[in-house]
DNA sequence: TTTTATTATCGCAATAATACGATAGACATT
DNA sequence: AATGTCTATCGTATTATTGCGATAATAAAA
């Protein structure tokens, strides 16, 4: 065992649950409040931010790369990462779709 | 090593990374979704809609339950869970404000 | 071609998460 | 007191995640 029963879960509830997993981590979370509101995203600057070393930020870049949150732009020497607005814009409907229900305040009663 | 650095990254990084990580697993995001669905939520019923042994079922409650975002009232011999409104109008706040912003489309030009 | 600058990947060590059988605990009912 | 029902916890095996030094890869510039 040890590994995630995906299968047995519907396409969508996986899905919720990768995005949410792409932003279960401060360096993540850190990662992206700097592209949203800085202009600059390349690699470098993250690290100087951040203080993880190089191979640690580039660590995280790739995941959120991997889940299609950031897309990279090389730009030699450097690679600029910016937010995917398609897979932005799916997450935010996601997670709008969840927190938008209401509350059972008075639940089993 | 192998363990997050929480004490370089600010509170509010570390918590909205806290509640990703509560949904981040597919098994909680359907725990949730029966919760917001239904106005059962005893233990026993998730045991039946989740296919996963009755152990798991109650440690993702646990997790749920640490984080905030559930809370069970004892009901003997069951076990309600109900969702922690004020965490959950936290989560909706916090994840709110995170999607509300505006990507930058050309980044880096 | 060599150097420089920047980023990605590899390899490793350590901790965290997932899953479940077995068992313990709580409490009403008999 | 003994039994039955439901849930929590323990122990264990397996896989995933985190972090970083070392090194490779890429491509411009000297």
């Amino acid at each position: 065992m040890g590994v995630t029963k995906t299968q047995v879960f519907t396409d969508k509830q996986n899905r919720i649950a990768d995005l949410a997993k792409a932003l279960a981590h401060p360096a993540r979370i850190a990662i992206i409040q700097h592209l949203l509101k800085e202009k600059s995203c390349v690699c470098g600057d993250l690290v100087e931010v951040l203080p993880l070393a190089q191979a640690t930020v580039s660590q995280h870049l790739k995941e959120l790369k991997n889940i299609g949150i950031l897309h990279g732009e090389i730009n030699p020497p450097r690679v600029c990462y910016c937010i995917n607005e398609t897979v932005w814009q799916e997450a935010k409907a996601i997670f709008g779709e969840i927190f938008e229900s209401d509350v059972a305040v008075t639940c089993c009663k």
